[in-house]
DNA sequence: TGTTGATTCAAACGCTTGTTTGAAATACAC
DNA sequence: GTGTATTTCAAACAAGCGTTTGAATCAACA
């Protein structure tokens, strides 16, 4: 999900960098409008106007602080779209892409609260993550899915099934605070996240295999 | 989910209602500071001054959007936490909650969109809806589930099961547009989305199978 | 009809915002 | 050391924001 690619976490030091990471953090806190450039270039102790130097305006500055963290979703898909796993194993794949991000880097969580912040403002970036990443991702898994259940065709079940599934994933997310309310110990730890992830696999496959019964 | 039992939606011609309704449009689809007090009052028809008037303040006026056209979540709970119920008809409880807001009230999607943002704002009007609203309706669903898995205490596990059931609830709201733009008609009638409840409950089912079986 | 209270209105206020400016400081090649 | 390009800086700008004002309008009742 992280890239190390670019020089944002190597040199986190060079004015820009600075900024744009003090930018993530301040955008995932407080949205595009709270977090003022003033505050940015406060934080991150640079001029204001170094902001327009280097990202043109505010709205550079914000896709920048979207985008170049985040690598591609396409390395994700990899891990369970593959002919040759079992079932349980692209399971796996599947969940470990939602997991392991939330074991890693510090900054993932401010690129997380950003990306959900954008699931509710209709900026156009969602809508464009929704194409890009989204939907073939979950197409890949109604692919798993219309194979494991011997499908023609993927019907509105099957999508029931595939969206049941991901909302699973994605609800380590989105419930993120109800869940810290809740039962903090259920992703507060890595090895709390394998247990976790090891369920999820459990109740897809139940799933699956419930569907599966009832088409008989 | 939806109170119709204030003047809200009976006399939505009065101006405090047009304006209340015309902020939950506009708070719902750009958020709290990209409505502006005066792009409200031009769109309610009414001068600017009424907000003050009527609300106090621009956060008076969001509280009261946020808060008079919701019904309590009391309700939902009876729903499926009553002891004589059997696990099927207490998930189908627990779900129809879920999926009777959307079938009726147009102002519904305003009132979904809304909290989600506030999932995301720290404004604390979110916090507090997990202690009063969310925290106890889980806990109720633990309580079923412990009861159907002869469990002595709602462990880590049990957590994970309840927490994972929910989650496909509120994915039907947070993947709201994911859902649209890969398959609409999942959930857009009355009939597909009986059949997306039925799925639910069936799939929750196999969860609870499977981790009552996991346990031995 | 006259009076009272509730509601509406156009205009203005003070403040914060994002952005620009043009000079000063710095780094670097020759 | 000089010259050039890059980067920093304090200050100012215009625009939009939420809010307030005080008079005007309306509705209802005596």
């Amino acid at each position: 999900m992280l890239t190390t690619q670019n020089s944002l976490f190597t040199e986190p030091d060079l004015p820009r960098n600075k900024i744009l990471l003090t930018a993530l953090a301040l955008f995932a806190e407080f949205g595009f409008e709270r977090a003022t450039v003033r505050q940015i270039a406060k934080l991150a102790r640079v001029n204001i106007s170094a902001i327009s130097y280097y990202f043109g305006d505010k709205v550079g500055l914000y896709k920048a602080a979207y985008t170049e963290p985040m690598g591609s979703p396409k390395d994700d898909i990899a891990l369970f779209d593959s002919p040759n796993l079992t079932l349980e194993q692209a399971l796996n794949g599947l969940f470990s892409g939602f997991i392991e991000p939330l074991k890693q880097n510090k900054y993932v969580a401010f690129c997380i609260r950003l990306h959900m912040r954008e699931m509710v403002e209709p900026t156009g970036l969602w809508q464009q993550e929704i194409d890009d990443g989204i939907q073939p991702y979950q197409h890949a898994l109604n692919l798993v899915l219309q194979n494991h259940l011997g499908l023609l065709t993927i019907d509105d079940d099957c999508h029931r099934l595939s969206t049941s599934i991901v909302a699973m994933g994605v609800h380590l997310y989105v419930g993120r605070e109800v869940i810290e309310k809740i039962c903090p110990q259920m992703i507060n730890t890595d090895q709390a996240l394998m247990q976790t992830q090891l369920r999820l696999v459990m109740f897809a496959m139940s799933m699956i295999k419930a569907e599966k019964e009832r088409r008989k």
